[in-house]
RNA sequence: GGUGCCGUAGCCAAGUGGACUAAGGCGGGGGCCUGCAAAGCCCCUAUUCGUGGGUUCGAAUCCCACCGGCGCCUCCA
């Protein structure tokens, strides 16, 4: 089945087909460098990775830049402030920015280009632009002229835009615009506070790019005009990607992306997440609360990309839950399954069931809590059926769920994470752990139960979780004491 | 002022005119298993979709009004 995706240009669900047959290039919005990204600054990343791994899933060759935006007023402010480069500013939180990256389970890009290895050719575009006639020079700032672009504003719906009086307080006083809704692409003047860290050659003097350019510039570079898809926040649809479009077409005289996906906000307790307020968490602080990198996956990835998500502790705690009833039914398969073991038919058409209802989900614009609904009932059927066997199940039945269930995991990702989670036990705490277990056990064969309970109570002291089952007790170390 | 979104069980959340006698997760209740547990599994858990009208043979789904929440309108993912 195709895939059908919401495109904010034309407001409606529309099947995908990228313009060369099974290639698909998308541009990604990504992160301000200028301090450690948040969890919602992840929900989007995460909705644009479930996307990137479908398309894979489906067969598409991907390819996928994510640009780090390093030439902005606040990683600008902040290197101003600390007497270093932007540069020096940004790496380290580029590297946390990768850090989280990673210990979410994103899928790296296949380039992650930074606006200040562009401003050349940010520059050209300027003159393009210039020379086009879309542009004006003003004071040694360059503008971009909206009444020149006809489809100005149709992304976000805004092609008549008024500006409202007395509501353009953007500290751009001594800029000399034409008209209050013409846009910057070329800083010039002085701005003594923001020093020399930010100040390029240019044909108009020395003065920094606008922040829009640095998308266009670098997705075409990358990309080619036009590409496949553009995304990111929705907060960016206006004037971000408004402008991007205009200046992308109004240089190259073509469509830039032909289709645009919006990520919507992650709320945190219900109140938008903000830096300034300091209402947010970092991955890195949920982790030190204990969180496992897999539920916060599992939480973020959840719901559509369209709907707002409300992060909330207990919600995480949820996500854990639901992701250990995942790992349970896994494991389940696992143990139970032998190559002469008793044959369960039922179980190759719930999976085959399961992985298609799963797909056409996805189809439906990414409809992950529809796909997650999928998984969940094959987890209870084949759960159901396994019930009714009385032991090992044929390996070939068990595995046709196994491979449903990998095979999903390929675009949610969240079982190859929980793998990575499993804590290293010492050779030292397994042999001890491995002697209580031989104690108990000797204490229950001879019916001393409180003895053996006594035993069960030390490991729990330790941290290590014991169950009994017909093939014997089963540990497994829920914390590291 | 302009513009857009949302309101479904205790909580989270799909479904957006007829197969809905409304997915799925968490929680809760009951049962199975167990020396007892734990874990796990199974079953149950919304006569109803913010409120009031209307359209229709038929509405959670469309229209109107109202109530409540949220977003965007120049540099926030």
């Amino acid at each position: 089945m195709p895939l059908r995706l919401y495109n904010t240009l034309t407001r409606q669900v529309e099947a995908f087909e990228p313009l060369e047959d099974g290639r698909v290039t998308m541009y990604t919005c990504g992160p301000t460098v200028y301090d450690r990204a948040h969890i919602g600054n992840f929900r989007t990343f995460l909705a644009e990775d479930i996307l990137r791994r479908f398309l894979r899933w489906k067969g598409y060759e991907v390819v996928q830049v994510r640009n780090l935006t390093d030439v902005d007023d606040r990683t600008i402010h902040a290197a101003v402030q600390r007497g270093v480069s932007l540069r020096e500013l940004t790496a380290p939180f580029i590297d946390a920015f990768f850090e989280d990256h990673d210990r979410l389970g994103l899928q790296r890009a296949e380039y992650y280009p930074r606006a200040t290895d562009y401003v050349d050719r940010m520059i050209d575009m300027v003159e393009k632009l210039v020379d086009g006639g879309f542009a004006y020079e003003a004071d040694g700032s360059v503008y971009y002229d909206i009444s020149r672009f006809p489809d100005y504003g149709r992304l976000a719906g805004l092609e008549n835009i008024e500006v409202r009086e007395g509501e353009r307080e953007t500290g751009d006083a001594e800029y000399a615009r034409e008209d209050a809704r013409d846009f910057v692409l070329w800083k010039g003047g002085e701005r003594p506070e923001e020093g020399d860290v930010a100040v390029w050659d240019s044909p108009w003097g020395p003065g920094r790019p606008g922040w829009h350019l640095e998308c266009s510039v670098m997705a075409t570079a990358h990309l080619g005009q036009p590409f496949d898809i553009h995304s990111g926040g929705v907060d960016l649809i206006f004037p971000h990607h408004t402008n991007e479009i205009a200046q992308a077409e109004g240089a190259q005289g073509k469509p830039f992306a032909r289709h645009w996906i919006h990520v919507k906000h992650m709320m945190l307790d219900g109140r938008k997440m903000s830096k300034s307020e300091n209402h947010y968490f970092t991955v890195g602080d949920l982790l030190e609360k204990g969180s496992r990198p897999s539920a916060i996956r599992r939480l973020l990835a959840s719901g559509h990309y369209r709907t707002e998500i409300n992060f909330t502790l207990p919600g995480l705690e949820d996500a854990t839950r639901s992701l250990e009833r995942l790992l349970e039914f896994r494991r389940r398969l696992r143990d139970g399954r032998e190559p002469e073991g008793q044959a369960l038919d039922r179980l190759p058409q719930l999976a085959e069931r399961a992985l298609s209802e799963w797909e056409a989900a996805l189809d439906d614009d990414l409809n992950l809590a529809a796909a997650w609904g999928a998984l969940f009932t094959l987890v209870r059927e084949a759960n159901a059926a396994l019930d009714e066997a009385d032991g090992p199940v044929r390996a070939t039945d068990a595995d046709a769920v196994l491979d449903a269930l990998a095979s999903m995991d390929r675009v949610f990702g969240v079982l190859e994470l929980a793998d990575q989670e499993t804590t290293e036990v010492s050779d030292d705490l397994r042999r001890w752990i491995e002697q209580q277990l031989a104690d108990r056990a000797e204490a229950r064969q001879q019916k001393d139960f409180s003895r053996a309970d006594a035993i069960r109570e030390a490991l729990a002291e330790a941290g290590v979780e014991v169950e009994d089952t017909p093939a014997g007790p089963r540990w497994r170390l829920v914390r590291q004491s």
